[in-house]
DNA sequence: CTTCCACAGGAACCAGCGGACC
DNA sequence: GGTCCGCTGGTTCCTGTGGAAG
């Protein structure tokens, strides 16, 4: 195909009007099927309006199910409505995703830098950090809304002890006040929870049902409009990517994804409209390159156990925990490197597992002891795509992948 | 009903690192 | 330049356990 050619589709493929509107983190100007989440949130917000402090907010529900989004956009209109008729009151909006953030410092370091009081990134007590922001936060009457989403993070690595203090700050504070807001995937989050810090974390909670196929439909229809030139989509390519979305709980994200890649893939093909198959090579495209991605940024012996896992299952379909501990330990004979004790293997397993590379199972096998069945998640091809790049494991690969 | 396998997974600890503080 | 701090990614040691075999 000559660089004419290439340019001459890319002029006559007409399809994205605006692709920005498709990404994960546009907010848009509505939320449809999500009313009623709106109004209870903005009706347990509304009170910043006047200063005062409204309740802490605990919001769950699976991803994709517009949490973040409606958080933001009430936040948004609140803070719009507060800039014009507040007197007297700042308020601040400190929005943090824990799943970066997952340690008491970070949070208190990002909240410092929200109310623009400069810390070191490292080096103080988490202690002296709290005593920072404490004092920077009560310095003017802020009224400051803590989000953190995806705080389930947060509590797993570094515990509650954070929550607990944000949590009981106020009574300490003479000319401040707080708010938080917490999100979360995980629905048995509470249970990792100091029951002092769920009744006043949670003194409102909210539950956000998945959305429906219907539903994602619509909302897909209602993006595509805004995003996509008129008539380019194909009728069934909708409907297709609600029910493929809808198979994994309602994600509203994936749909988006979806869509989006769909009508790149068509852009890139130069079809003038945006098929089923499309979507089907889509929904191919982000599995596999979500798995690659995975793989390539592993660290080398959680690739070595992940070649193990495959190793064992091409000779025997699945694999137990102590048959990838000894392939694994061959690997590392070949390669002339340590290897690592069985115990950090099999909380390697269970990272694999909670990156779907693999699928990991506990069973027991009754006298045959008790063991991980262990399978692989991913392609062969997305495997050895995202191995590929690494010289240490080129040999490895090369014969036996 | 008891035994016992092959691990799961908790607890405590450690080395090394980057970086701020004094 | 020594000290302190928290994080990461490991180790060692350990107790717990589902269920088929006996």
């Amino acid at each position: 195909m000559s660089i004419d050619e290439i340019i001459q589709r890319m002029l006559s493929a007409r399809i994205f009007k605006d692709r920005e509107k498709l990404r994960p983190d546009y907010v848009p100007e509505s939320l449809p099927h999500r009313e009623e989440e709106i109004n209870k949130l903005a009706e347990i917000l509304a009170p910043a309006v006047k200063g005062a402090r409204p309740s802490n907010v605990f919001i769950y529900g699976l991803p994709g199910t517009g949490k973040t989004a409606v958080t933001k956009y009430v936040l948004r209109r609140i803070d719009a409505f507060a800039r014009e008729y507040s007197r007297g009151v700042n308020l601040k909006l400190a929005y943090i995703n824990c799943r970066n953030e997952n340690t008491s410092y970070r949070v208190l370091f990002n909240l410092c830098n929200y109310l623009d009081e400069r810390v070191p990134f490292t080096g103080l007590s988490t202690a002296e950090l709290f005593r920072r922001f404490v004092r920077a936060l009560d310095r003017e009457r802020n009224l400051l809304f803590v989000v953190l989403d995806e705080v389930d993070f947060l509590v797993k690595v570094s515990g509650d002890d954070i929550l607990y203090k944000l949590t009981r700050i106020n009574p300490d504070l003479r000319n401040a006040r707080v708010s938080i807001i917490g999100i979360t995937n995980d629905l048995n989050f509470v249970e990792y929870l100091d029951p002092r810090v769920k009744s006043t974390l949670g003194e409102e909670e909210l539950v956000f049902r998945p959305y429906t196929t219907e539903e994602l439909a619509d909302i897909l229809a209602e993006r595509a409009r805004q995003a996509f030139c008129d008539g380019v989509l194909d009728e069934a390519v909708i409907p297709l990517c609600a029910s493929l979305a809808a198979r994994e709980h309602g994600d509203a994200r994936r749909a988006l994804d979806l869509l989006r890649v769909a009508g790149e893939i068509a852009e890139r093909e130069g079809s003038s409209k945006v098929l089923e198959e499309h979507v089907r090579k889509a929904y191919r495209e982000i599995e596999k390159d979500r798995a690659v991605e995975v793989v390539k940024s592993m660290p080398l012996h959680t690739k070595l156990v992940t070649i193990a896992a495959y190793l064992v299952k091409r000779r025997k379909g699945e694999a137990t925990t102590g048959e990838i501990y000894e392939t694994y330990k061959g690997l590392c004979r070949r390669l002339t490197i340590d290897e690592l004790t069985q115990r950090r293997v099999s909380d390697i397993i269970n990272e694999l597992d909670m990156l779907g590379i693999v699928n990991a199972k506990v069973t027991s096998k009754g006298r045959y002891g008790r063991t991980k069945i262990v399978r692989l998640a991913i392609s062969d091809r997305a495997l050895v795509e995202g191995l590929k790049s690494d010289p240490r494991l080129s040999s490895i690969v090369a014969e036996s992948v």
